[in-house]
DNA sequence: GGTGCCGATGTGCACGTTCACACGGCGTGA
DNA sequence: TCACGCCGTGTGAACGTGCACATCGGCACC
């Protein structure tokens, strides 16, 4: 009953071996039950199976990694990982990689500043990640990616135009024009875009979408305001706008400079959209609630990483088994998704 | 110039053998370099850190994990990671442990299904974590973790009240109880809570903050409403409860159901905070720019994300060490953050 | 001047798994 | 009847690292 050593031994997980031993097998037998090998008689799978769950074994990931040199883990690549729209792609990624047997490790850079870009890659690259998923969609990014030469396989959630292989995103730029368009059919023709951070290859989308339908469709436009995402910046730059009012509406890179820009004309004592229109971008769960509700680009945000997660594995994979086969870049652009213009009550025609 | 096989045979990354040999020394010397030994002449450190740059050789993790049996992995148990506190906190965790030198895990699980919750557990404890951080704070996932009797440490950022050890939170019914005395104080007496899902660690924290502060201050009360956090049920919410109006104040649990609520307020053709006065809690970052600006309770999500990680990893750290002086079962709990009230335009006194 | 200790390094094994190969038995075709 | 192949299984090595132990030289101590 009472044991001489306190010292209760931490007893050391069970391994195939163990396993084997109580099924009366050979513990590659094992092996074969656990990455069900065809050749194995039910029987012997059924005892081995039961060994297993009486044990409650568990097999240990760091030896297969080590014997097989796989270590089934894609690495995610992010800034701004608390936002709404990475932080919904990442959530799909990790289920997609899940479902696909592979293990999510993130890691967030400052998009800004080269070495916590350089950082965030050797940590996944310590990590021997397979692939990479970036959804820090800053130019600065790719270059050191590309400074790197990783030859790694990588996706990544925007287009950059730039490398047309292993890029996977919503069309920005047809969102971005879906937006405009809606403000010019309304008649409105003095349109202010705040865009989003020039380094931003989201942000350069959206703001070239914008400038290509405002030419397309021969209205007069003025130099868009970079801005950095947030509501408070949105705030700032609207009150700045104001003291010139020669538009009557503005589009918004994303939501929440939508959400200050709105604000700062309530301070002004205007109304949207009565006095000045207002458009957003990328409809976040509250913009249907804002005041009043937010006229937005809807991008589905899961759908997209779970998309990555399928285009990565794939090359993964195929790198692993073909490895002399796959000649092959990348599978195939397989097109981007088509974002959609949610009409709701910030915008209107302008006023007469 | 041409090879005879295009089969470039990936060339298999450095060992500490292939370093050793080029630096003339044991793959041992090597290894004491690795894990800075302290008796290691500077001049052969110097050489073998020489010959790691040149080969660029990276250490391998799951031959490591392997011998020492120690993943350096803690886990972390979410649910809705995708929202603004915990996808704050996550981040926090992950830098804070990659300071520590621990990997990260994340799994997410739907917190009312228990199935869902045993697979984000077992995921974790695949990778082998060491420890685990959750941060999924219903109710029914600290049940699961008891019931499958898991000897890791973990750590919870919500206080359950159940368990003084192993908890670390900010002191959400001190937060309620701010928010319920703001509005007494300006001289509401009619007040309701709209609280989180009955299942949430948290909202019955934030609840009872709310209903004790109210009872201590004499101030009748009525049900509170049991929401789901989302800005769409705050707006049904708001609808159903304006058909009787019995009151001049609600104390949301959260920001965004504050948000739902102001919508269904404003569409009734009522005011805010002129007519009816709203509280939220956590504090996001638009809140300082909803219409009319929200008074909330702020928390810091990222300090708890840090302190958490300090605690678990000392808690891990001393469970691989000392392994039998390990009877102190937590290190002393740390006490817990206060949250503080952030006064916007959305509370006023009641109409006269 | 021998004994003992410490600093700096090397040698071999162990960790848990998969891979390459071997082996016996049975069915099949010539 | 024998050769061959396939099915089901076993045997031994290898993956890259850290740990226990061994080795060797030098210095201090009595």
């Amino acid at each position: 009953m009472n044991e001489p050593s306190a010292e209760a031994k931490r007893p050391r997980a069970p391994s195939i071996r163990d396993v084997a031993k109580l099924a009366g097998v050979s513990h590659q037998t094992v092996s074969r039950v656990l990455n069900n090998h065809p050749s194995i008689r039910d029987e012997t799978k059924a005892r081995v199976l039961e060994v297993m769950g009486e044990l409650n074994y568990r097999p240990n990931r760091a030896a297969r990694a080590l014997v097989t040199s796989r270590s089934r883990a894609i690495g995610v690549l992010t800034s701004s990982r608390s936002e709404y729209g990475p932080a919904s792609s990442i959530k799909a990624i990790e289920e997609a990689a899940l479902l696909h047997g592979y293990l999510v490790v993130t890691a967030n850079a400052d998009g800004t500043d080269r070495n916590s870009i350089a950082r965030a890659i050797t940590h996944l690259l310590d990590q021997a990640v397979e692939g990479m998923v970036v959804i820090a969609p800053q130019v600065r990014v790719f270059d050191t990616l590309h400074e790197l030469s990783l030859d790694l396989p990588y996706v990544t959630l925007q287009s950059t135009g730039r490398q047309g292989d292993h890029s996977l995103s919503v069309d920005q730029i047809e969102g971005a024009r879906l937006a405009t368009r809606h403000l010019i059919e309304l008649g409105h023709r003095g349109i202010y875009h705040l865009a989003g951070p020039q380094d931003w290859v989201e942000a350069e989308a959206r703001m070239e979408g914008f400038l290509r339908e405002m030419s397309d469709q021969d209205v007069p436009t003025t130099a868009p305001i970079l801005g950095d995402w947030t509501a408070e910046f949105g705030y700032y730059a609207g009150l700045e706008l104001l003291r010139v009012r020669d538009f009557t509406a503005i589009f918004s890179s994303n939501d929440q400079m939508a959400l200050g820009l709105i604000h700062a004309i309530r301070d002004a004592g205007l109304d949207v959209p009565g006095d000045i229109s207002v458009v957003g971008f990328d409809d976040i769960p509250e913009a249907a609630h804002f005041w009043p509700p937010l006229t937005t680009v809807r991008q589905d945000f899961a759908e997209l990483g779970r998309r990555c997660v399928a285009l990565l594995v794939a090359a993964v994979d195929e790198d692993a088994a073909g490895e002399g086969a796959a000649i092959e870049p990348a599978p195939a652009y397989p097109g981007s998704l088509l974002p959609s213009l949610v009409v709701r009550r910030s915008t209107a025609p302008p006023a007469a």
